[in-house]
DNA sequence: CTGTTAGCGCTTTCAG
DNA sequence: CTGAAAGCGCTAACAG
């Protein structure tokens, strides 16, 4: 019924194993030979059986990208400048790697059911992004986890998430914590004594980061913080949107909110606004992040800026080891502080 | 050294196709029997070997999502939503389904090479999403390629696409045509006669579609279109906002921009205001999709929702056999008109 | 440069 | 309910 590349081998009067060197590209073939077996490939319209190839050469050519949120533009631009490394020709089999995204919605289980789909399919190289789930249970399973797939073969890459203890995977990433200071020793220098911080999940480290950067820079500048001062959250718009109404209702001398990120913050914005207030002449805002989206708000975002495409394309050509991974396998990358319009001095 | 089924069976005292019943559960197994398999598994530290059972089941657990832009919300959102109705128990071996996202980038080469990818690892269900490339050439094999996968027994489900003809694919399509007229019907209403358009780029369906709902409506209210009020450009912000400074050059008497979706309008209202022209003062704007971000922009954005996570849910409900698709096979699933503070009655 | 020969690890009739 | 045996379609030594 199918047809396979036995039927191609018989066509092009070969044997299959010739045809399996051609479509494979990774052993001499004689011109002549190449030509008939391809013509006999496209006559017969023959398509490789990936499961096959792959359990008989016990790799292949898939490569799973790990995200916390698919729809949220911060993974898909890192997904995105990942994949255009690895898309490429490259893989085995007629070239083309298949790189596929995997949404874990920021669940600790279902980061660690696909990567048991990955290893079942021994996966070439497995990408980790963004923040990881801070619960010493889950970390002690995908560290065994991740170490049995290196073991076996996996390439595994952590893009702007923090090194894995006990797995020598490579991680590139975010300073996350110099970045926040950074934001909030902007706005100290502004003159905000009174600042409000919106923070991600408790749980994820990219949050804590944030909010160590945050509290080291009030630290710094002598400013005690009001555990009024913080409220936690998701990271979306809808999270910042509330947060800001109960900042203001527990503390409505506020001079200024930094959010979590930038899509909390333009909830900020928007909550600012329906209270009444002017943003940045009543209340100043900051993100985190710097989308696309930031630069066109009204007023524009104060906000650190990552080099979130940089640092995909990096990790992706470091998991088709075709860039070497950064001195002791991790690498810390700085965000850029970018000041616009929606901060600017403390009211009266 | 990697541990296999059959030493799973050896140590459950059993035999290796009884294991492989427990595992993939469709099969009575005593159950002391399988306590015994599953705790031999655990000991062991099992993994099913994905090609291998692939290549003797003939079937696989992998289900493709293909997208033209993974940083794109609109994709990312409806991505979200066809993974959560896929990801979970249902699959052969062990219940989990791999779904993953292929990121075309727009490409109809990398389009048809993941479907290839997808082909060879006998996925189990590919969706498509968004538009299409309106292309013959390309077209045709996009048609033999899906025709032949379904006849492979993948299923094939478009998600926010148009039916591909030739081909008995299930189909969930947006009314763009519809929701554009509508948006660009109730511009009209408010007195607007000058219009400008962004379109996307030209070889798009969701592009076209637009594009001729916006002159239904001109044409509805005989308004005769000036060439020079149509720019097309891509999806992105950006573009928008060159489009824009494009549109004022050519007829600065404009006092409407419609953009062929919300991140392009967010371009054109940056453009307008850098241009000192106040929104909807000066001019109004309209976008399409209402993404989440649209309804904080300043002031707020007028567009059309699409209901993306629904539609991607359905379709993938469908693709898993947990639905019944619609009467026909395809469907028409319309926008709604949001009005919100970007568009008002002309100046003057 | 090309053919032969063994499997890769699992599923699935077919018997019991 | 369980076991034995025959492949699934391809790759990779190993010889020529």
């Amino acid at each position: 019924m199918t047809v396979t590349l036995a039927d191609v081998a018989a066509r092009a009067q070969v044997s299959p194993a010739t045809v399996s060197r051609v479509l494979n590209g990774n052993y001499p073939v004689a011109a002549s030979t190449r030509e008939r077996v391809l013509r006999a490939v496209d006559e017969l319209d023959y398509v490789l059986n990936g499961p096959a190839s792959s359990l008989a050469a016990a790799t292949s050519d898939l490569v799973g990208i790990l995200v916390n949120d698919i729809a949220d533009p911060f993974f898909g631009i890192m997904a995105s400048a990942i994949q255009s490394e690895i898309g490429g020709p490259g893989g085995r089999a007629g070239g083309e790697r298949l790189a596929v995204v995997c949404n874990t919605g920021g669940s600790p289980e279902r980061e660690l059911t696909y990567l048991t789909l990955l290893q079942r399919q021994r996966a070439a190289a497995v990408l980790l992004t963004g923040g990881a789930v801070e619960d010493a249970t889950h970390a002690t399973a995908m560290a065994a986890k991740l170490r049995k797939m290196a073991e076996a073969g996996t390439r595994i890459v952590l893009c702007g998430r923090p090194p894995a203890p006990d797995t020598q995977a490579i991680a590139l990433a975010f300073d996350n914590r110099g970045g926040a200071r950074q934001l909030t020793e902007h706005l100290i220098r502004l003159g905000h004594r009174r600042l409000g911080y919106i923070a991600g999940p408790v749980e994820l480290t990219t949050t804590r980061h944030r909010l160590e950067g945050h509290r080291a820079a009030l630290e710094a500048y002598g400013i005690k913080e009001d555990p009024r001062w913080t409220v936690h959250g998701r990271y979306d718009r809808r999270s910042g949107y509330e947060a800001t109404l109960e900042l203001l209702r527990r503390d409505p001398s506020l001079t200024a909110v930094v959010a979590a990120n930038d899509s909390v913050a333009l909830g900020a914005c928007a909550a600012l606004r329906d209270s009444g207030l002017r943003i940045p002449d009543d209340v100043s805002v900051a993100g985190f992040d710097d989308l696309p989206f930031s630069v066109d708000t009204v007023p524009s975002l104060t906000t650190v800026r990552l080099p979130l495409a940089e640092v995909g394309a990096r990790a992706g050509r470091i998991a088709m080891g075709r860039e070497e991974p950064p001195p002791g396998g991790i690498a810390s990358v700085r965000g850029e502080l970018m000041v616009r319009g929606s901060s600017g001095g403390p009211r009266g």
